[in-house]
DNA sequence: AACTCTGGCAACCGCCGGAGC
DNA sequence: AGCTCCGGCGGTTGCCAGAGT
């Protein structure tokens, strides 16, 4: 999977192979970075370093100790600043360092201290003994990189059920107890920020098919799905597009994303599954629906801030950051202020703004692509915080859900439930065949097509207020098509030769039976899934860790 | 074989905070 | 209090190698 750290020595090993363009950099005299000045000598070197300059450094070191780095190139006349020489120093010469690939154990615990610190490579270096925190840093950017290219989040199942089951001890509210820490959460989360599962999907569809209404990848929720909803990201990718690149992620997309063995991969405990079921089930197809504005101010759903893990390895702040008291942003991270001032989407009012602003959003995939890129950086990475706000939203899932009524082509007002009990009951559950969105399901299969919205779809009141509309009209430019069961067909071909590729055909015959196991392929996954809808008991196998 | 894309890595850059004066 | 120096930290850049087309 990841690469085996080269052995190839781009510095010094094999004799300054490899020079820098600006090896020598007189024009560098920059007090910020690294000095450049130097008195006597003239100019300083920058680029790689030489075996002879890290002997001088080392014996430099031996002789006076780490530190006073500024000191190095007067006493040996190294034609290095002191940053220079610390860096080298820390990074490569420094006795006790690791070299080499990350072990599983090591990848296994970045991911798990980055959910817990975020970009804080120093303190993570700190817990990795021999590890530096370039080395972290480079390892976990790659990883987001990669991920974020196969649309998928950062953080295994496990990795948010510890973080999930440390903020439950730490927090351990009651759900209606007067709504304090309910309340709190939900009115801090008034940021009515578009959530990142529309732009993720979008992104990670961007291409032939990025009409293409992807399944939201609800991160906590899906977690054990998410591999699988993932693909069909490369699903909705016709098999002719850059296959080659699309092995190697391929490749990297399973493993890569869960870590670099599968068979270390953490089981797929039921019981977990039950926490899922708990904690997780709001997120997933509710937003567009929330029927329960007064609990959940913002638009999308509390349901669904924060609830998501960017492909960019980031998961969406949407807790507030006066919430927290210093709040390291990742490396592609804004201010939370440029949260509320992307696009159209106005700025935190007391009440939800218009769903136009929000269907305008949706119906313009490349703004939004636009807008995904500029949404990205806000993420925290603290998957912590993720999981304490998606807990005060959750409780109102089911609520919300149940309640939600929908006009259909009866002529009757259904709820959500039925709908889609109605519309997926041929697959046996209510998955989503393709990971559609529940706002394309429904606007494609009511009245309410929404493929535009010149047509003014009605837009359903509910009935516990008269201002609280659904976005039945949401919807994806060519949804339809994805919902056609042929183009499901094709697609679940190709799923197969890809889980046969990257599993071994053993562990998912087909994707339907991987669909009958309670395997979902897109927003509606099993532990995203509306308690109501989960009439069976999820999969019990192991589909992860079946090698073992 | 040439080209492109991606991963991996080393190093640099800029900012910040602490210490000392 | 203000300044400078130093070191630490996180973000970014540039290069090479490998893989695929």
């Amino acid at each position: 999977m990841r690469f085996v750290q080269m052995s190839r020595t781009r510095t010094n090993d094999s004799g300054d192979r490899m020079v820098s363009k600006d090896q020598t950099d007189s024009s560098s005299i920059d007090e910020g970075s690294c000095g450049g000045v130097l008195g006597r000598v003239g100019v300083l070197k920058k680029g790689p370093w030489t075996s002879a300059e890290d002997a001088i450094l080392v014996e430099y070191v031996k002789e006076h100790g780490e530190g006073n780095w500024n000191a190095v190139q007067k006493h040996t006349g190294l034609l290095r600043c002191g940053k220079s020489c610390r860096l080298r120093w820390a990074n490569h010469l420094r006795p006790n360092l690791k070299k080499g690939a990350f072990t599983s154990a090591e990848e296994r615990l970045i991911i798990e201290l980055h959910a817990k610190l975020g970009n804080k490579w120093a303190r993570m270096a700190a817990l990795l003994p021999g590890r530096t925190d370039n080395e972290i840093k480079n390892y976990w950017n790659t990883r987001v990189k990669r991920l974020q290219r196969a649309g998928l989040p950062l953080y295994p199942p496990d990795v948010c059920l510890e973080e999930l089951n440390d903020g439950q001890q730490n927090q351990n509210y009651s759900e209606w107890n007067g709504g304090d820490a309910l309340h709190n959460d939900v009115s801090l989360t008034n940021n009515y920020d578009i959530p990142e599962v529309f732009f993720d999907n979008l992104e990670a569809n961007h291409g032939p098919l990025s009409y293409a209404p992807a399944s939201p990848n609800i991160y906590v929720s899906s977690m054990p799905t998410q591999a699988l909803g993932s693909l069909k990201n490369f699903n909705s990718l016709p098999p002719t597009v850059n296959h080659g690149r699309r092995n190697r992620e391929s490749d990297a997309l399973l493993p890569g994303f869960w870590g670099s063995d599968i068979n270390k991969l953490p089981s797929f405990d039921p019981a977990q599954i039950g926490s899922y079921k708990k904690v997780c089930r709001p997120f997933g197809p509710l937003f567009p629906y929330d029927a329960t504005p007064n609990q959940n101010p913002t638009p999308f759903g509390d349901s669904i801030t924060g609830s998501h893990a960017f492909p960019n390895g980031n998961f969406s702040p949407s807790r507030p950051l006066s919430e927290v008291v210093k709040l390291e942003l990742p490396s592609l991270q804004v201010p939370k202020t440029i949260i509320n001032s992307w696009g159209t989407c106005p700025p935190a009012p007391p009440s939800p703004p218009p769903l136009e602003s929000i269907n305008a959003y949706i119906q313009s995939p490349p703004a939004m692509q636009v807008q995904s890129k500029c949404y990205l950086p806000q993420n925290s990475g603290l998957l912590q915080e993720v999981i304490h706000e998606s807990r005060a939203k959750n409780r109102t899932f089911d609520k919300s859900l149940s309640s939600s009524v929908v006009t259909t082509a009866d002529g009757y007002g259904h709820s959500t439930m039925e709908l889609y009990e109605a519309e997926w009951g041929d697959f046996g559950d209510l998955r989503s065949p393709l990971g559609c969105s529940t706002a394309s399901v429904l606007s494609e299969h009511t009245p309410i097509s929404g493929s535009s919205l010149d047509e003014s779809p009605p837009v359903k009141a509910l009935p516990d207020g008269g201002d609280k509309e659904i976005s039945a009209q949401l919807d994806f430019p060519r949804g339809d098509a994805l919902l056609d069961l042929d183009c499901f067909e094709q697609s679940s071909d190709y799923l197969v030769a890809l889980l046969n590729e990257d599993f071994g055909s053993e562990y998912v015959a087909s994707p339907t039976s991987a669909l009958s196991q309670g395997w979902g392929f897109g927003s509606f996954t099993w532990n995203n899934m509306p308690a109501a809808c989960q009439m069976s008991e999820p999969p019990s196998d192991n589909v992860y860790g079946a090698s073992e």
